[in-house]
This record gives structure tokens, sequence and C-alpha cells, in this order.
DNA sequence: TATATTAGTTAGCATAGCTAACTATATTCG
DNA sequence: CGAATATAGTTAGCTATGCTAACTAATATA
């Protein structure tokens, strides 16, 4: 038996359809496009912080794990991976010595946008097979979820 | 200047704006809901080969690197883990000795549908705040991107 | 000033991806 | 039939990414 507290709307059965569908949509989605990344040459995780830097601006480690919800330890390797690539600049902060700023190079941002386009080109081309019926479908789930994430509890 | 060969089609602009708004939706979705998985205790490539397992049926190790898009030797590696932890089961086939034939445990099931809830529950949740409308939208762009998925070129 | 907190690193472990090279079994062809 | 080839999977060894525990250095607080 399942105790179902008052406080507690329990989600409908089209919802958790709903949401069992959409998970296996966006794994399945991610795992083709994720293939396209492999010709920047860095990983998942180097490049996840990188796209972070270049469209969030600079930011210090603790600030990137946060973002990337990683541990310091983690980041902090990412970040080293990312340096001896020249991909990023680190300064120290003046105000507190503690601190790191990191921001991308140019070259940093310029392998940023490019495997950025070659990704959403790549999908592109796969969604060019939809009609225009389904394509508006697709772009107004995508807001739907975008504004539903931005404010996530 | 970009040269536009003849026999590709350049994607039109909104199909490149939905291409780029569903990928930064449906990474920022997963980002959220992998942090469920944690607690079956599996790793992600672990859990997911399992789920092709439960859903798809028996598989030899090369369907299953196939069906994962791996490599034989990653796969090989994620099913030795399997099985030390019983999740899975491996049988020769007889009529050709190379061949393996892996199905999961019932212990390896009940795992499975166990994250799966967890993971569809939580999400769940979050998508009730939604309307119903937008609920269905959410239904529909799932089911476009399964049957683009599903045959993918 | 002494203590506590905060930022980041280092060490060490596990998982997961790859390629190259291997074993064992099946298949094909002379 | 038997030798060469092909196929299924494993082993070894590299890299990247995740973690916790324990550390250093710097700042903040009592």
């Amino acid at each position: 038996m399942t105790k179902v507290k008052a406080e507690n709307i329990a989600p409908r059965a089209e919802t958790i359809a709903a949401a069992d569908r959409l998970h296996s949509a966006a794994i399945h989605l991610l795992r083709r496009v994720r293939k396209q990344d492999e010709a920047s040459g860095i990983g998942p995780a180097q490049l996840s912080a990188l796209s972070v830097l270049v469209f969030a601006g600079p930011k210090t480690l603790g600030e990137l794990a946060a973002a990337e919800q990683v541990k310091p330890p983690t980041m902090s390797r990412i970040v080293t991976g990312l340096e001896r690539s020249r991909l990023i600049e680190i300064t120290r902060d003046p105000g507190d010595k503690r601190r790191m700023h990191i921001r991308p190079t140019a070259k940093g941002t310029r392998l940023l946008q490019q495997g950025r386009q070659r990704r959403i080109e790549y999908l592109a081309a796969h969604l060019g097979s939809l009609t225009a019926s389904e394509l508006v479908q697709l772009g107004a789930a995508a807001d739907i979820l975008e504004k539903l994430l931005s404010n996530w509890h």
C-alpha cells in the first residue's frame, strides 16, 4: 500500500506516460548528436564546461563546478585539461588569491562555436525530413521545456 | 561565400533554430533527471545496457554493443560488471560457442524497474506544473522524436 | 591573535570510452 | 579434408570523468 500525503499531488497516468516518452526521446536524441562532438578533439565534460564559459562569461572554478553539477576536484581536472590545450585562460583574483577567474581564449571560443555549429547542423539536417507542422511542434516543446527548466525547484 | 551543393538541401533558418532549442532543452533536461539514477547503485552505462535487455529482450554481446553504440571491448566490461552484481545471466549459444546470450535476472529487472520509476516520477512531478495542453504538446513531441530516431540514417 | 571557514589541489579509487593485439570458434575455398 | 579467412569476444593499456578523503593556502571571525 502506498500512502498518499495530502500535500502531494500524485501525478496522473498521462503525466507519467509523457514523462517516460520524453525521457526516452531525450536520451536517444542526445546519444546521436553527441557523436558529432568527437570531431572537436576534446571530451564531453571539457566541451560542456567551455560552453558555459563562452555563453555565460568568466567563472571561478567553484562556480563552474556548480554550473556543471560536479564536485570541485572533478572541475579542477577538467580545467587543467582545457588550459593545457590553451582553450581557457586563468587569472588569480587580486582581492582573494584563493579564487581563480577562468575565461575562454579566442581559440576556445572558436572551437566551441564550430562544434556547436556541427551539432546543430547535423540535427537540423535530420529534422529536415519532418513536416512543417511536426517541426513547429518540436519547437514549441523545446520552449515549454526550457521554461520548465528555468524554474526547476 | 558558402558553396551549396545541388544534392544537399540546406536546412532552413527555422529548422536550425528548432534544432538549437531542442538540443539545449534535451541537454538540460537530462542533466537534471540523471541525478536520480545515482540511487540505483550502478553506473549509467550499466543501467542503460540493462534497460535494453529488459525492454528489448536477450541479446548477444555484439548486439548489445551495437544497440548502445559502443565498441565490443567496452560492452565486454559493462557486461562483466552487470554479471558480478548478478543483474544479468549469461549462457553460451549451443550452435555457435563464440556467441553469448545475455538476459536480465529477476534482480536486474527489479532494479531497473525501480530506477525507471524513480526517474519517471521525478520528471512527472515537475511536469505536473504544466497545463494539460502543454503536457499534450510534450507528449506529441516525444512521439515525433522517437519516430524520427527510429529511422535515423 | 587563534580558530574556523573557504577555494582549490592532490591522491587514490571506480566507471567508461577507445585501439591494438590476442584466443577460440566457424566458415570458406582450394 | 584441411588451410586460410572471418567472426565473437577478451585482454592490456591508454585517456577522460566521476567520486571521497585529506591536504595547502588564504580569508574571515571570535
